[in-house]
DNA sequence: CGCCTAATGTGATCCGGATCACACATTAAT
DNA sequence: ATTAATGTGTGATCCGGATCACATTAGGCG
């Protein structure tokens, strides 16, 4: 749980009454290599925030292709947002690449938090703020850039997962296909020698 | 500036001292059709609230193609918002599509705002819970979707603009070329007959 | 320790959509 | 009203990346 307060205090800093508080609307979960913590169809009940691990956030289509909304890691909050917010059916997967553990939310936790705590209000909308600007940033990525230009920029943001997860998962995050991307190295690794 | 009363109200409700305190934050200016309200390489002052008019909001690639990153309409927000928040240059232009008025928020004002006025913090916090999501389904729909269902989809979430903008800004905003986009409403208007 | 399954590389083929090129229609500008 | 500028449809060609198919390697795990 020390894990929670440094995360807060990167953005607001907290006095122990008011950590102590914020701890109550958390519950600490262990989670299993493929383990599921949301599965379609699901009712949303949290949110989590990674304490250890790698999860991935996917839908799959009619077809059964998968597409990776979210790929998240140490400190990175996750859910099917949409469903979430709106309290509605899943509609995305969330699931355990990497065994960890992570911190559970509810909406209503959410929500009391902010609105008892103008603090948390805070914390979570520059989370949010954040959060906007990576994903316009992904947008215009996916609007016009080629599958070489999308892993070099995911090379470089997310250097770590890199090592961490197989390329076929990768692959899904850019939206390119397994095949494309193994080629992209055997072309890169014969211009860079 | 009505307008903004009733838009913060959709949120939450203000009283009328509050309202007179937030009005002193925020500037009206009248746009005319092509102008540009924010330019690449220009200092990011402004986030803007459309109060009416469309704009677009998009970048241009090293080849000069342009992509539409978002199209803004009545009560949208709208800015370089990467630049905005980081207080950067813009790698973006905001233009106006259709004459109209923009009420204008400096980033200060915004932050001073939401420190001083819990409402206000949550009001930006709800907008921008609202945006991410939104913009996490464009990500999905950009992920795995042909044009055809690209461009459903967005005569679903926005009619209106289909009449008032022209096509080729649609396939800019889609990722897709204008004359795929034509060839779209051919196909359509014969099966559908 | 070796078996089975998953991950990766690589060739061959195919196809959707980009690009190029032009005709026609519509709108704006003086 | 005339001319220019911009929007729209449509054909022809081309190419990047998806798909299919298989060989090779590497990891779990009994």
């Amino acid at each position: 749980m020390e894990t929670l307060r440094q995360h807060i205090e990167q953005i607001t800093p907290l006095n122990d009454e008011e950590l102590a508080y914020v701890k109550t609307f958390f519950t600490l979960k262990r989670v299993r290599k493929n383990q599921y913590l949301l599965h379609e169809g699901d009712e949303v009940k949290y949110e989590y925030l990674v304490v250890k691990g790698i999860y991935k956030v996917f839908y799959v289509d009619a077809q059964g292709k998968e597409y990776i909304v979210q790929l998240a890691q140490e400190n990175w909050w996750m859910t099917d947002y949409q469903a979430y917010f709106k309290q509605k059916q899943a509609t995305m997967y969330v699931q355990c690449m990497e065994e960890g553990e992570v911190l559970c939310l509810t909406l209503h936790g959410r929500e009391k938090l902010s609105a008892d705590l103008h603090k948390m209000e805070h914390f979570f909308r520059v989370k949010l703020t954040n959060g906007y600007v990576a994903l316009q940033q992904r947008v215009t990525l996916l609007l016009s850039s080629t599958p070489q230009q999308r892993y070099e920029e995911f090379a470089k943001l997310y250097p770590s997962l890199l090592q961490r997860i197989s390329k076929k998962f990768i692959a899904e995050y850019l939206g390119v296909s397994r095949e494309t991307l193994s080629r992209l190295h055997s072309a890169n690794n014969t211009t860079q020698k």
